[in-house]
Parts: structure tokens; sequence; C-alpha cells
DNA sequence: GAATTTTTTGCAACCGGTTGCAAAAATCTT
DNA sequence: AAGATTTTTGCAACCGGTTGCAAAAAATTC
């Protein structure tokens, strides 16, 4: 059915590998052979099949692209940036939705059967031994969102989830709250627990505050409002929270609103991501910034320095966030 | 590098086309080879190269999943469910995101070069001719969410926007509301004329009804926010707002709580698609429900019945939609 | 237990490309 | 214009699988 190779050496009247050549960089093909290929190419509306080519030249250009976090609004602008990215570079994504299935061995299996040239593992929840075990499989891999290493056995691109921790300490303390919580994501995500140590360790240099915390069962709004809830209908809340992420925060605003409390006047929430939703006026989040654009301009910078180098040497890439500031906190103290 | 089916027949001493064999269902051999192939195979962690696979089976089981919807999150929930499912079968989808680049021509010769099994394109806003690219390119396709046909020239499945906009416009007026307004999505899309087209038809069997229109530059919340906006700011606005879809919606009404006015008491708006986002209590916008598992599943249903029989008749699956009551709309007039 | 039928196995060609190598053609020297 | 050099071209083998066909092995029949 499909137009080959074969068909347009014929029509050419040239070899098959003169064909192969013209559609080949830098082969070596007079102009006048060139010609007469692309010709009959064209007449006959042919375009190499990628697939067989990868047999020999060993590259598809095709990038796995894995995520678990497919119920974060966050996700989608990731998921358009990556694809973005990668057709920008003439890569192709395979999207793998983990949700279905966390076993790491068989989406290596699979990914290996396609031959993808790399995975980036797009994920704040998965712990860093699923992306090793692509490493081991000898498939060039890079952690996106990940948790961060001073001493990296694998690419690794995102922000510092303790600082960040610690700068939400920071930035409640600093507007007069005493008696902040924590309201994280799923507890056994590396997001979490970073987030939650880095909070722990700047409160702990202020004797006067009070920390309380818990972990809601997902990065989801439902999951967030329904803690929330139940830390309302507790003894007594704090007065401010750092919540796990933006779309946890939202659903913890929307159970404050619905219990009659007022937000920043009866609590505080600071989030973290900034995803474009929290943004909108009737959100209006104020948040912690974590530049996503740039981590996954590195994620890919990084995959493609792989394809060329497979065996470079592992990198930690780590970007700054920033607070943003908007409504749902109070202002800094002036004392 | 990697394991061949060479090495397994080596290790197992049996020739290539008795490991081929083992790894193809439904093929002839024995217990006996069958245990003496999977020891060698597992010994050495071999597992068969698809793409090599494909160049005799004529099968990747690669699906190319379409889509230039990559700024509303009702498209986060479709990218889920449709690589949920397509996961569920077998079957790998490799996205690509037109908002890069909409020329359909180079989408197909690209999908094509993949050898992909068939393509479903996602979108609310391309036009037919689109899709129909693919089809006069011989590959099977699927066009989801798209234009609803009662004379299909491939396979579509949607609802029908044309009912919907009735639909929403029967809704006002039986809320008394007579001075309604259509705040379209892009105005080429097929979904914002389809739409429009129904609002409009319903309204004209009521001469008391007064119509007015504009549209949107595109189905995101800036958008919405902006023209509402604008309208806002012109002369005399309508009593309640058809708008072209969920988050134009919540654009629009952050530029009405933003104005200083009410939801539901000095304007009401309706919406489409029922994201969930849609139904948060901070949001509880009154929309009329899309219902996208069902698309996804028959549209996943009908490109899998496409892979067997490529010639298959065009059919167009139509689902119903329904208004979900919730606080943007004013009580139905009891008179 | 020989003859017949059925199942299993291996050979070799093929899928649609690429590429090392040597021969042929074109270009450059003198 | 002959010889040396460079560039272009085609041959044939290969990438990692599948599959039609015929031979070999196993199972059935009498």
């Amino acid at each position: 059915m499909a137009i080959t190779l074969d068909d347009v050496a014929k029509l050419a009247g040239v070899s098959r590998s003169a064909v192969s050549r013209t559609f080949t960089d830098g082969a070596s093909v007079s102009l006048k052979m060139r010609r007469k290929v692309e010709e009959a190419a064209s007449e006959l509306g042919y375009s190499p099949n990628f697939l067989a080519r990868s047999l020999t030249t060993r590259r598809t250009k095709l990038i796995g692209l894995v995520s678990d976090n497919f119920h974060n609004p966050l996700f989608l602008e990731v998921f358009d940036q990556f694809t973005h990215r990668l057709q920008d570079r003439g890569l192709r994504p395979l999207l793998v939705n983990l949700s279905v299935e966390t076993d790491a061995e068989s989406s290596v299996r699979m990914l290996r059967q396609y031959s993808v040239d790399g995975v980036i593992v797009a994920s704040s929840t998965l712990p860093p031994a699923f992306s090793k075990t692509f490493r081991d499989a000898g498939v060039p891999v890079v952690n996106s969102f990940g948790r961060y290493s001073s001493d990296p056995d694998m690419h690794i691109v995102g922000i510092d989830n303790i600082e960040c921790g610690r700068m939400a300490a920071h930035e409640l303390l600093n507007r007069g709250y005493k008696k902040v919580g924590f309201l994280g994501g799923p507890e056994p995500a590396t997001s979490t627990q970073d987030r939650f140590a880095g909070f722990q360790n700047e409160l702990q240099k202020h004797p006067e505050a009070v920390l309380s915390y818990s972990f809601a069962e997902a990065y989801s709004f439902d999951a967030g409002r329904k803690e929330m809830q139940r830390l309302l209908r507790g003894a007594s809340h704090a007065e401010a929270y750092f919540c796990g992420d933006d779309v946890l925060s939202i659903g913890a605003l929307s159970a404050i609103k619905e219990a009659g409390l007022n937000v920043p006047s009866d609590i505080g929430i600071i989030g973290l991501n900034d995803m474009q939703m929290s943004g909108w006026q009737n959100i209006n989040l104020t948040t912690i910034r974590q530049p996503i654009a740039q981590i996954i301009n590195a994620s890919i910078e990084l995959m493609v320095s792989m394809l060329e180098k497979p065996d470079r040497y592992p990198e930690a890439r780590v970007f700054p966030c920033a607070v943003i500031e908007r409504g749902t906190l109070r202002a800094p103290q002036e004392n």
C-alpha cells in the first residue's frame, strides 16, 4: 500500500542506496542525483519510514513521557510545554499514564519494546527508585519535578523542596502567624517529605511557633478539601497553612469558605506551584512559584545532550522558587 | 547492546523461528519448545522489539492522539482517560500538540512516518477537513469532540452542539431571562458555530427574547474574562449569558465579580462541559454536561473496530447532554 | 508395526530501510 | 591528455523481527 524506497528507486532508475542517501543528511549525493530522486519521490508522495530506519540507525526520536499526575491542572501546562518543546526538536512524546500501573518494570519493558531514545519522568510523587529502573536498563532518563540530590545518580531537574518548605515557614512567620499548619500531599511522595522537612526545620528556629501537620490523600482538589474539612471539624485549627501544592490549596479554600470562614482574615493559606489557575481573580492564591518553563527546558536540554553522549555525567539542575503575593495571606507585620 | 531473537535462539539451541513463535500468540509451538525458549529468554531478559515486528505485521499499536486544546482544563481529563483506555487495550498514544503547527499535511506525514495504526483527533475547534486529511491518506481516524453530521464521511463521536445551544436557550427562557447573550468561543470553531446556531434557533421561537452575541478569542479563562469585561463596559449587558464552554464561563465569572456584580442575582451564566472544576464549591457553575467518559470510550471502541476492519462504514455517535444545576442561574420562574 | 494424518520445526525470503566497501565517474594536476 | 585524487554510485550485507513452505517428528489409525 504505502510507497517504499524501492518504488522511488525504480521510478527514478537509480539504486536503493541513492534514494536512501538523498533522505539522509550528510550523505554523499550529487545534485543531479538528488534532483532525480526528489522528483520521483514527490511524484509518488514518498517519505521514509522512521521505524524501519530506526532498525539500523538505532534512533527512533521517540521519547517516553511518563507521569502519574493526571489530576493536577498544573500538569496540563506541563504536558503542553513538554510536547511543544519536544516537537520543536523533532522528538515525539510517547505518553505513559502511570495511574494505571505503577509497576516500574513493566513500564520499562514496554518503553524498551518501542525503542524509545529516552524517558522523561515527570512527577513530583514517584520515588527516585522509579527513574533509576530506567537508568539501570540502559535507557537515558531525566527525572523532572523530582527530588533534588546533591549527588545525583541520574539527571534530575526541579526545585529544592526543602528550601521551599523553609521559604513557606519563613513567609508565615514573617506575617505574624504563630500557630501554623502543614497540609501536605500524599505522605510517601518525595515532594511532601521534603517540603515538610524544610518547613519543620525553619520553624524549629522559632520556639514561639506551634506546628501541626497532616497529609492529604493525593495532590487533588477533593483531597485538599476533605482534609481541610477534617481540620476545621477538629478542636482548634491553625492560623495559617502551607498546603502541599496549589490544587490542594484550592480545595482547602473551598472547605474554608464553605465553613463560613474568611481568607485571609480567619485563616491564611499559602500554596506551591503557581499554576495559571492560581492567578485567576476568583482564586487569587498566594503561593510559591515553581518555574515550570525553565524546568521543562532544562529537562529537554539534558535529554538531548544525553542522546548525544549517553554516558554523560549525571547532573542536578535546581531552579529557585519565589513567593507570589496574592490574596490568601495577611500582610506582613510591621513590628 | 540489547538482546535479540538470535541471542535467545542460540542459547536455547533452536531456530530463530521457534523463538519468534513462542512470542506470537496463536503460533504453533510445542510445550517443550516453549519452555526451553522461555527459559532462555528470561535468563537473558529478552523481550521482542515491537518496531522490528511491525515491519512485517504492519501493526505498531501506536495511536496518534492529536489535539490543539492544551489550555482547557477539561482536556487534562480527556488526556487522562484517553491514555488510560488506550493502555488498557495495549495501544500506545503518540501525543501531538497542534498548537505548534496547525498544518494538517505535515501532521499526517509525520504520523505516517511513525506508522501509527490510527489517529484520534480530539478537538472541538478543528474543522472536519482536518480529520479528513488523515482519512484521505488512508489512516484510520476518529474525530472526537468534533462536529456531528447525519451523513458522516468518517467516524465521529461527540455531542449535538446545535441541540446543546437549544437546550441552553430553553433553560434561560425557562428561568425568565428575556435579554440573553451568547458568549462564544473562537468564531471559526465548529463547536462555536453550532452552539450559536442552536441557541439562536430556539430563541427565534420566542419573540419576546432579545439576543446579543459576541465571541472570545479562544476557549480559555483569559479570553472569557476579557470578553466579559468588554461586555460590562458596554452600554447595557444581557441578563444572562450562555458561554461557549466552562473555562470561558469561569473567566466571565471572574470579570463579573471583579466589576462588583453578583451571580446569579445581577447576571446569570450557564456553561458547557461540566469539567471537574466546575463542580468545585468556589466555582459552582451551572452548566451543560458533556459526557466525556462515554465519548472517549466510544472513540476508542470505534478505533479498535477500525483496526480490525479498516473500511468499516463511517459512523457518528452522538451522546445526550444534560443541564447540571448549580449556582450561577436563578431558579426557574413559577408562572 | 507400517501407513497415514497431524503437528512441530527450520530454512530462507521478506518487511523498509542504512551503510561499508569497492568500482565508476568526475575533478584536479602537471 | 594521461595520471592522481576526490566524489559519487551500486552491491550486498545487515538491523530484528515474521511467515509460507516443505521436511521432520509425533500422534493416530488399522
